[in-house]
DNA sequence: TAATTTAGGTTGTATATACAACTCACATTG
DNA sequence: CAATGTGAGTTGTATATACAACCTAAATTA
């Protein structure tokens, strides 16, 4: 009676794109989550309101298109910066980051900075150079 | 009088390795979601499961410190897996893989297998090094 | 003009995640 | 032995996320 070899056996999950990814992800999200926390902003929001305050015109279907979210996703997020008041839509469905948002930013510029700071440390110049090859290979 | 630069002006936001982080594991995770999502798993799942079937002892403690995962969010990722019978803990704490749960790996590597080859197809060998390199300088 | 399509968002429901506060069992120590 | 501490998990609460189903208004078309 020949034995099969069992797939269990034979596959190696250690090397799943998916979990190393979830892995370096998370290490970063730390950083920058514990930086950021003091002023109660997330790094999701942060981005968006980055983004908000570089465009010139930018709208939800707009954001969901640059960072790969899905548009409910966006919807929800964007309702905590309307309650913050730090982006504005007064002209459906333009977004606009407000006064208050931008002056937010500045406050919470320098913290963003130590974040990158001791993510570059993390990372040095290769991982650095990784993570924009990475971020190349799966845009185009 | 001299006017001073605005932060907001010199702070270049399309750096933020955070942002570039979540963007990469956006489009990796919706790889595989896409491959998995007839079987009613998701990567977390799959990828504890898949730890569940090579480790011999294994708890959720140890699961949060190879994942980078706080332990409550372990805890409730293994409420499902306990829910669905894929593991058990019946000599607490220790979990353990079960029948069933190695039944449904068998089952679903094919597809796990096609979601890593689309994901290496659009990684190319540049970035699945990258990837490495980046996870290596993150973790040590 | 009435019907249909489409662009842009929102809402229901589910999983994933983190932090803080808690429980519970067992070990250490006074 | 009682008090205290510690390891391991759980629960409350919040944000982030996806998919499917829906809504609304404007444009296109029959």
């Amino acid at each position: 009676m020949k034995k099969e070899t069992d797939i269990l056996d034979s596959c190696d999950p250690r090397q799943c794109i998916s979990m190393k990814m979830l892995k370096c992800n998370r290490i970063i999200s730390q950083i920058f989550r514990e930086h950021l926390k003091e002023f109660g902003i997330t790094n999701s929001q942060l981005t968006v309101l980055f983004i908000a305050s570089k465009r010139e015109y930018l709208n939800q279907a707009m954001l969901s298109e640059m960072l790969y979210l899905e548009k409910s996703t966006i919807s929800r997020n964007m309702k905590r910066l309307f309650d913050k008041e730090f982006i504005s839509r007064e002209e459906f469905p333009q977004l606009k980051i407000t006064e208050k948002g931008k002056e937010f930013l500045r406050l919470v510029i320098p913290k963003w900075n130590s974040a990158m700071e001791e993510a570059k440390a993390k990372l040095k110049e290769e991982g650095l150079q990784s993570l924009d090859s990475l971020l190349y290979q799966l845009e185009n």
